[in-house]
DNA sequence: GACAAAGGAG
DNA sequence: CTCCTTTGTC
């Protein structure tokens, strides 16, 4: 089969609700990871994604992070906690197999400032992170780590390298260690289809015009395992609803695979 | 000529502006007396009242109450201050001469219940507007006070006149005054022109349905004197910004008049 | 229930 | 700049 999936910070799921169902209609991925939902489980809209066709798993949390899987085919697994406190302590991470793929679906901390706890919180859940995937997986498996990863790895993913160097999302540190998850057995994908290309997933609210003047990061990712590398067709950014009326800060990032020319030997 | 007045408490002018910039172009009233802008005199949005072919007048006052009149022909007068510290002291007063009529557009207290203080103050302010236009017109004026009166004067004028007997709205002390008030040579013109009709101009936002069952309230009025009465053609409450998304608590009550009719003889 | 404001966050 | 929360008002 022909599978698209995508990742989606909607920063407020309540406040992006017409534009999210609109933008699913239009792409009808078979599976969305959301992140940043804002809110509390009970008052996460779940009716509205059930009525465009959607299977449901989140994980709220009052005003801040919290993580949805939207699945066209309903979940094979699902994995909530993974009793490490540093993963379950905030809503920001769910995992989901759905079409026989394993994904993992991160808000990762944003860090708030080198010096800032926060940015060892950072580091501490994108290792912890990548110790579940190692303990549970291996690299041969087709398993796509997804969502709002918040480290743009390299100078083309900032639109100003030299300004920003050393900034939280784009500090040494964090490419270094971007780059050592990458090594256990991971693409990036949107990288890898599109070696030379300057595209953006964040343009920040706080700077005047910052999307008409290109002023992004490239924050949220598809980190893929080889069978899916091989197994994909396409990975692009999708402008449209950061163009549109009350957009999020994010706009989607999305790609295609042929699920057919997987040599599936999943463990999980 | 062929003359259109309306009142309308938009609750909040800045959440109201598409619905009422709606509103405007489809019913192009001559004077619109809006009440509860609820914003500050720099954060009202002038300019789109402009590009809609209005001259405007307002008074702000930040979060709560906050006036305003919309004019198709440039105001004649304008009276801001009355020099009472009742009337001046909130942004609750405003009148405008225009088409050589006389407008009193005010946002009376709601008194929050007959014990609280407040009710007072709602007395107050009434007997100081009567007073004012005392002082100032004569009955033979054409003049028209409007707005939001918060008082209704009948027990037609409310959904359930027993159970609401005494609550603040329909006190009997407020409808004695209200009373009062007309005797000084005011018609209560929507009554006037439609002496048995149940119509309502407030619905509350926290009784569920309260529109669909016409839980109601007449509260918003427009007061004329004897010349404007007979040239008087028409008064109606408009209820379908009522029944749009995203409506304010009230809905416009609009009356027209034919002002060729008028033996003028204008002392303001 | 829906306004506005003030405070915290990205 | 845009979220969300809390508080106050009606």
């Amino acid at each position: 089969m022909v599978w698209k999936a995508a990742t989606f910070n909607v920063n407020g799921i309540r406040a992006r609700l017409p534009l999210l169902l609109e933008w699913l209609q239009e792409q009808r991925p078979h599976v969305a990871c959301l992140q940043e939902i804002k809110c509390q489980d009970k008052d996460f809209p779940h009716d509205a994604f059930v009525e465009a066709g959607y299977h449901v798993v989140w994980k709220g949390q009052k005003s801040f992070n919290g993580v949805a899987v939207l699945t066209t085919d309903p979940p094979q697994e699902v994995v909530r906690e993974t009793d490490r406190e540093v993963l379950d302590g905030e809503a920001r991470f769910l995992a989901v197999k759905t079409c026989g793929v394993w994904v993992i679906n991160t808000y990762v901390p944003q860090g708030r400032s080198p010096q800032d706890p926060a940015f060892g919180y950072k580091l501490a859940f994108l290792k912890e992170t990548a110790q579940w995937i190692d303990a549970r997986f291996a690299p041969d498996v087709p398993l796509l780590w997804t969502g709002d990863i918040n480290v743009a790895p390299d100078p083309q993913d900032v639109y100003d390298p030299q300004r920003l160097d050393g900034e939280v999302g784009f500090h040494p540190e964090e490419r270094r260690l971007f780059k050592e998850i990458l090594g256990w057995g991971l693409v990036d994908l949107f990288r890898h289809l599109h070696p030379d290309e300057k595209q953006f997933t964040f343009w920040d609210y706080r700077l005047p015009r910052s999307v008409q003047r290109n002023l992004g990061w490239r924050l949220d990712h598809m980190l893929v395992t080889e069978p899916l590398a091989q197994a994909a067709r396409d990975c692009r950014v999708d402008m449209t609803p950061r163009q549109k009326p009350k957009p999020s800060d994010h706009t989607p990032l999305v790609a295609v695979f042929h699920l057919d020319a997987l040599s599936v030997s999943s463990p999980g």
